[in-house]
Order: C-alpha cells, then sequence, then structure tokens
DNA sequence: GGCTATACATAAAT
DNA sequence: ATTTATGTATAGCC
C-alpha cells in the first residue's frame, strides 16, 4: 500500500538496513525502537515449505491455510464459473470439505468423455477419462479388471445377500444417511416386487456361486 | 516491501491523492506522469467476485487462480501434513486435478468413522461420516437403500454378464487404465479359477433373476 | 480469535 | 509469457 518515491532504493531494506526476504531466518536483535516506532510484530515472516514439526503450530498453521484455501476456491468458482471439490485429511485424519463434493466426484467418477489434465505437486500430465468401474459400458470393461469387477460384486452380492437375510429377521433399521455418493443418478424406485425377484436372484446367485 | 516510517499517512493515497482501495472503480484520468513517474502498470486491481462475462478474461483468471490454488494446496499438504484433493471442472468442462485424487476420494467414501466437517460456501456444518455403499456392513445398510444397493448390483452383474459373454467371443482388449478409483484397497488377484467360478454364478443369477 | 507488518498472489498492461 | 504495482493472505504474537 505504501507510496514512496518511483525509485525506491529503500524498498529492500528493513528499518534496520537488513536485506529484505533472506532465505534463512534473521536472528532478532530485538530491535532498538526510536519513540516513533512501536512494532508489536515483527510482520509475516518467510518459511520454509516443509512439514512444521511442533503440533500445535502445524495446527494453526493447518486451520489458517484451509480458510484461505477453501475462500480461495470459493472466489474461482464465482469468477470462472468452475465447480470446485476439495477434499482434506489433517494429519489428525479429520476431514473438511469444500464445495459439492458428492456432486463433482460423481462427476468426476462416471466422467464424461472429456480430456483430463492431472496435476500432482508440481507435475501436469494428461490421462484418459474413465467412467465409474460400476457402469462402465461393456465395451470398456478390459479383460484384466474383470476378475476385480467380479470380485466386487460378490462381496456387495454377500453383504446383499447377508443384509436381506438379516433384514427379515428384524425391522428396525438405522436412520437414512445422505443418498450414497456414487448412486447419484441411479435411479432408487424399484418397486419392491422387482426387490423381491433380484433377491431370488441373489439367493440363487449365491448357491451358484459355491455349487 | 515498503518501508516509510511509523506513521504513513501517506499509505491510503495514490501519487494522485485519490483513496485506496475504493470499491468502485475511478475513472482513470491517464496520470499526468511526471519524468520520475514512469509508470506502466497500475498494479493489481481490486475485482469484485462475481463471474467475469469475457471469455479470455475469465479464461486466464480461471488459469492463474487454478495455479495459485494448486500452490497453496501444495503448500499446505507440506506444511500440514494433510492429503489434499482437489478437482475442478472449468465453465468448458475441462477437468483439473490436484494431489492423489483417486486415493482420497477412496478414502473418503470408505471413510473411517471420524466425524466429518463439511463447508459449502461460507457454511460448515458437521455430518456423520459414512463408508462406501459397496462395502458398509450388514448393519449399516439401511433399508432404504437397499433396493437401490440391489439395482446397483443388478445393473452391474448385468454388464458384467454381458462383458464375460462378449469376451468368449472377442479376445482382444482394451489399455488397461489406471486401478478403478473405487476398487482401492479391493485385493485384485483372484484366480482364474475362482473368476469362472464367479462367472458361472453370474451365468445362474441372470438366469435366476429372469426365471 | 484478533492484530500487525510483511510475504505472496495476481489484475492489468506489454 | 513477463513485468509492474498493488491487493490479500498469513507468521508471529497476544
Amino acid at each position: 500500500m505504501e507510496e514512496v518515491s518511483e525509485t525506491s532504493s529503500i524498498t529492500f531494506l528493513t528499518p534496520n538496513g537488513q536485506l529484505q526476504n533472506p532465505n534463512v531466518p534473521v536472528s532478532q536483535p530485538k530491535m532498538e525502537l526510536t519513540k516513533q516506532s512501536p512494532r508489536t510484530s515483527r510482520g509475516r515472516q518467510k518459511i520454509e515449505i516443509k512439514e512444521i514439526k511442533v503440533e500445535s503450530k502445524r495446527q494453526v498453521t493447518f486451520s489458517k491455510r484451509r480458510r484461505g484455501l477453501f475462500k480461495k476456491a470459493a472466489e474461482l468458482s464465482v469468477l470462472a464459473g468452475a465447480k470446485i471439490a476439495i477434499i482434506t485429511f489433517s494429519k489428525t485424519d479429520r476431514i473438511f470439505k469444500f464445495g459439492h463434493v458428492d456432486t463433482l466426484i460423481d462427476k468426476y467418477l462416471r466422467n464424461s468423455p472429456v480430456s483430463l489434465e492431472v496435476h500432482s505437486g508440481d507435475d501436469v500430465v494428461e490421462e484418459e477419462a474413465r467412467m465409474s468401474w460400476w457402469e462402465q459400458s461393456v465395451e470398456n470393461v478390459p479383460e484384466e479388471e474383470l476378475e476385480a469387477y467380479v470380485a466386487a460384486m460378490s462381496l456387495l452380492r454377500e453383504n446383499l445377500g447377508k443384509r436381506i437375510i438379516e433384514m427379515r429377521n428384524d425391522r428396525t433399521v438405522g436412520v437414512v444417511p445422505e443418498w450414497p455418493i456414487n448412486m447419484v443418478g441411479w435411479n432408487p424406485t424399484v418397486d419392491m416386487q422387482h426387490l423381491e425377484n433380484l433377491t431370488d436372484g441373489i439367493a440363487r446367485c449365491r448357491v451358484g456361486q459355491n455349487g
């Protein structure tokens, strides 16, 4: 904000005549304050970007910078009309989300065939887009993944089978959380007859699998 | 960077004597430059946070600020030892990722039972964590969602069945992309005999479902 | 959580 | 893309 002169040779000097912005922290000589200089803060200090060891300090930094990050994201989102989602896991595994994560993750997973730029740290590479594994059309499921798909389905089927059996014994159910994120776009209205049919199918499946 | 004096009454004035940081843009009187003032830039101008209409301008801003956002994220990640993932969709639907999105989304979806803070715009609310729909243990699948689960499985089974049938006719397969994101943590090494067994199960399933 | 002074991000112009 | 000048985020303290 300061306006001084056009040839500001003092720009890069502290009041102590030290060079600004050194890459090594300067020992602070308590700064012999003249009466017109009641400094109460050293201002923002330059820090190295490396993990902060002191936990309390690290937490403060995480808190402040996460806020800053989300603010920037909000601005970018508005200015550029972009959809942004952020997920952060603090070192203590607290989760913070920004934006409509569920919607965006879903969009990301079901990924229309657009090119995808991946930025990881400092690298930026191009990557082929892909759809959610459970809705890849048949042409797109590579043979190499089939076994995993089948395994996934197998476990899902198993859990469903168990759950359905359990359901028949216990009519008390928990609270419904938010709609499962990766189900977005699926039509939830399967009538009970259909459910029964599928249930039967599952039952036979389990037999078929083991027999 | 400027160091002037402790009582900087000129701090809030431009060289023209105008108030700094007004919320409305000041008409620029071409700035009668004295010879000691060869200004070539008005410096960063304050902008309102609202969608930029001019496309070229919007794109530049998106590009610059996305870079800035990712840089901040990288710093936060290192400083606080946090795991961060960002997905952005530009207005033209170009996707940019930051961090190990797949891993983090997976972690988010399978979500260990920790409390979850959600920040959307300016609101922050608490939300109960949940696991991935395909690995919720039986106790956690609410009855209300079962039909959707079954529907999901049904379609998955159908696609797999088709694919397996197709596989038997066509031995050419595509490139394997990255491991399907929401399969992370699953053991991909299902031996071929197991696959065959499951395949058989699926085949019977399809019969069971329709008969 | 709030305050300062300063490091850093970035709007405009080139 | 690079430069400039200034808006903004934030490190260290309370």
